[in-house]
This record gives C-alpha cells, sequence and structure tokens, in this order.
DNA sequence: ACGCAAAATAAACAGTCGTTTGTTTATTGT
DNA sequence: ACAATAAACAAACGACTGTTTATTTTGCGT
C-alpha cells in the first residue's frame, strides 16, 4: 500500500478479522428461510403467522436495489439502506455478511429468471423456424432484461437500472457478478445470430453483438438523455416502444453487409 | 434531512462557510495562465524557466480524469488523487474550489474540442453533398469522441471512460455537465439526420439517434465485457476497428423502414 | 528594494464509512 | 421445561471523507 497509490478508497477494514457470527449463508440451519414478521423489540421478533409485512432482509434487498440503481455501490452508505428499510445497520453483514455480499445477493435473486426466460423465448424461436427468425432472437434476449424492469412483481425498475449501471463499470466485483450470471446466455445468443446469419462473418456478429449490448444497456440505464433531447416525446423506460424501435434498427444492422 | 432518508451519502460538510480564498478561477489575476514548476519546498515553486514538469494544476487534472474514469466520482477520494499527483491535499480545494468542481473543470478543457471537431466535420460532409451522406454524419459525430481517447497528446483513454461513465449515470450533476457540454452538438446531430433521411419521422430518428449513443456509450466504456465473451478477438479499444463496424451497422439501422 | 498576491503546505474539522462487538429477545428441537 | 440458536439491537471501532484554516514561501510589478 505504502508503494504508491494503489488504493483508491483505502481498504475499508482490517483488524484482528476474528469472524465471529456469520451471516446465515455459512451457518447451519442456514437455508434462508424467510420468517415473515417485524416488531420493534430488542430481540428476535414474534411469529405472526402469515402474510405479515415483508422480512428484514427482504425490506433490505428492496431499498438497496433502489439506492444502488439510483446512486451506484459506492454513492450509497450502508446506513442510508437501514435507515430507509427501517432495520438496523448491522443487519446487513448479519443477513448478507458484507456490502458486497448484498450486491452478489442482489443478483443471485434477479439474474436468474432472466436469463432462464431469455432461453426459454430463444428455445421458442427456434422451434417455430429452423434457423430462427432474427427479430425473434433480439427479441428473446431483450425482452426479458426489459419488461422484468416493467413488471411490479419484481422490483421494478431499480433492478434494471442497476444492471446497466454495473453493465458499464470496469470495476471487478462488478464484472465478475455481471459475467456469472449472464456470459453463458450471451454466448448462447451469439451462436444463435450466427447461425441466423450464415453470410456474416463471427467477427462481425461478435461486433455487433457488442453494439447491441450498448444500446440496451443504455436504454435500460434510462439516463434522461434522450428525454431532454426530444423535449420528452422519445422516452426509454416506455418498455413497449423501446422494443418496437430497438429490434427493426438493430436487425437492419445486423443483416448489413459484412465490413470484411 | 431528518424527514426521511433524503440524503444518501449524508452531506460532506456545512459548517460555517466563510468563503475564504477562493481558488484562482475567482481571483484577480484569475485567467489560470499556468506556471511551471515542482520543488518540495514550504512556498511557492520556483519557476524553472520553461518546458518543466506539468504544473500541479495539471498534475491534479491527469490524475483525477484516470481515477474517475476507473472507479467513479464516488469512489475516488481526494487524497487518493492528491497522493498519486504527489501534490498536497488542499491544491483541489485551492485551484478547483471542490470535488465537483474538478469535474467541471475537466471536462471544461475536453468538452470544447470534441464538440468543435464535431461541427466541423458536419460542415465538411455537408460541402461534399447535400444532403450530406448518412454515413459522413455518424462518422463526423463518433470519430472526435472515439479517437480523443486514442490520442496521447489529449488525456488518453481516461476521458473517453469518463465520459461514458457520466453518460449512463442519472446523478443531477454529471448529467448537467454533460448536457451543457454536448446537447446543443447533439440536437444538430439529429437535425441534420432527419435531413438526410426524408422518409423517417423525426421520432424515429430520435430513437435511433438513442440507440447510436448507446453503442457509442458502451464502445467507449470499454467495460472488458465483449473481450471476455470473445476470447478478445472483439476489442473495442481498437478505435479504427470500433468505427470501421460501427457506422455501417448504425447506417443500416437508421435507413431502415420507420416502424410508423 | 519592497510589498502584495499567488501558490504551496501541515494540521485540523466535523462527519461518514463499512465492519465488529457484546447483549438481548424470541423461536425451535428435544 | 430447557438448552441451542436465529435474529434483532445499541454502541463503538479505526480509517477515511471533503473542506477549511492558518501559515509560509515564492514571484512579479512597481
Amino acid at each position: 500500500m505504502k508503494t504508491g497509490a494503489a488504493n483508491v478508497r483505502g481498504k475499508p477494514r482490517a483488524r484482528t478479522a476474528t469472524k465471529a457470527r456469520l451471516h446465515p449463508a455459512k451457518t447451519q440451519r442456514g437455508k434462508v428461510e424467510m420468517p415473515l414478521a417485524v416488531k420493534p423489540a430488542r430481540g428476535r421478533p414474534r411469529k405472526v403467522d402469515n402474510k405479515a409485512e415483508p422480512s428484514v432482509r427482504e425490506r433490505i434487498l428492496e431499498v438497496a436495489e433502489r439506492l444502488f440503481a439510483e446512486y451506484g455501490m459506492t454513492g450509497v452508505g450502508l446506513r442510508a439502506i437501514t435507515t430507509e428499510a427501517k432495520v438496523n445497520l448491522a443487519s446487513i453483514a448479519y443477513h448478507f455478511g458484507s456490502k458486497d455480499g448484498l450486491l452478489e445477493a442482489l443478483f443471485a435473486q434477479r439474474a436468474a429468471p432472466i436469463a432462464e426466460e431469455r432461453l426459454r423465448l430463444l428455445a421458442l424461436a427456434c422451434e417455430k423456424s429452423d434457423p430462427p427468425k432474427l427479430e425473434a432472437i433480439l427479441d428473446a434476449f431483450l425482452r426479458p432484461s426489459l419488461v422484468l424492469g416493467a413488471d411490479p412483481r419484481f422490483g421494478g425498475p431499480a433492478f434494471v437500472k442497476l444492471r446497466a449501471r454495473l453493465g458499464n463499470e470496469p470495476e471487478t466485483l462488478s464484472r465478475k457478478i455481471l459475467s456469472k450470471a449472464f456470459d453463458q446466455s450471451s454466448r448462447k445468443f451469439i451462436d444463435a445470430l450466427a447461425l441466423s446469419l450464415p453470410k456474416v462473418p463471427r467477427a462481425d456478429i461478435e461486433w455487433r453483438f457488442h453494439f447491441l449490448l450498448g444500446a440496451m444497456f443504455y436504454t435500460m440505464a434510462d439516463s434522461g438523455r434522450i428525454q431532454a433531447l426530444t423535449n420528452g416525446r422519445c422516452d426509454p423506460s416506455d418498455v413497449a416502444a423501446a422494443l418496437r424501435h430497438m429490434i427493426p434498427f438493430l436487425a437492419a444492422g445486423f443483416r448489413s453487409a459484412p465490413v470484411a
């Protein structure tokens, strides 16, 4: 550390590092089956039978998702999360181990459904025609990422934004999480695209997939830039409209002549 | 502030706010003409005639550009910057007023040249043919942003990444800075695109411009994602290759049939 | 030669950071 | 009924945050 200026923020802590009471993921009972209750008492809350308000763990996840998306990992303190979620500060360490663990837990619950839905739609497109239609492939790739954000049953637009934010960050942890969650899925789609466009060399497919990712992330990020530029006429948070414009645009790009 | 959890990071400081010794931008001599020297002495450094190493101000800008790009505004502390730049901590307050002021100064020196070069190339394209060729417009828009990062005379790839990062962030300050620097230029290009594609309705042009921005920012961010997916075959930091693939891809998208 | 402003410095300020500790209460298995 | 454990809590830890103060050294105009 003394040998330059390697650490940009200084390590958060080191100390004696007795691991002490770990969060339940590493506990015997483990399994993270969530009880439902919340009571302003000192110890463990009384179990309220059923259908009570969301548990501490869930409230943390919900708030963290929203704040991380809005201000970025480094832009949000744990106290901001615990205050808004009305939980104790130490709860985060208890349930998730660390701030990074919280981010991983966030992706663990959301990423898999998206990736699965993608593959389901892709398989469906392959059934309909062989080779599958280009537009159908693009739709299968993009739709789950975008509509999940519009679906109130899931986290709303928060996770979509968060993913877009991490997608553009070169930070090690974020990139590792994203890769683990989506690389396999992405590779499958690159293959499908190559199959659907036999005249386009692999290298061109890859470049075009890169541009596809950029357009997708930028739409998901919903930075407000294009709204400002067009007086609100163009609004990326309108998911249906975004897909309606995006898929033909990208399809035309993918079908264009190879650059050699 | 007490009324909820509005502030995500807690205000950095407040105090009595006597404005004290302001940074030179607000000083009589002002004009920010940069002297050249650096000496490990207490007060003002001895002037070393000419062509010495870059001034304190410039070293701060250079290091801040790189670190902000890599870790984001909130991910970098002022001490990380001053340590690596080998300057005193208070120098940032002296030269730029605040951390935000530093970011603004960074854009102030880099954004204008990019925007100007864009308009120059656009005018050039308009001279050659009327209406200008679509590919020429896209090239005029994209090239300055990308090649500036490859040009060692400018800040190298740091500013490019920084811009991409801010481009996806909905933070107020970042967005205001970006808007001020590039909105005017973007509007001109939307007009030019509309002129060059009379059959495509304005709304479609705007959506497609949005996708163009996404592809551009994602290329500029150079997150490493596509390299990982393609075993390094596709590399966005290869600016020439990026432009060669990007412009035909986008042109085909822009020329596709309107979605109505 | 002298004064004054510019530019640099060390040190402190008032908080916030992520994490850890020790304790208390409620639930569960036997 | 009773021990074990899960889940909550207040409080503290040391390090780091952006900013300010007071001081010192230097350069330039007069």
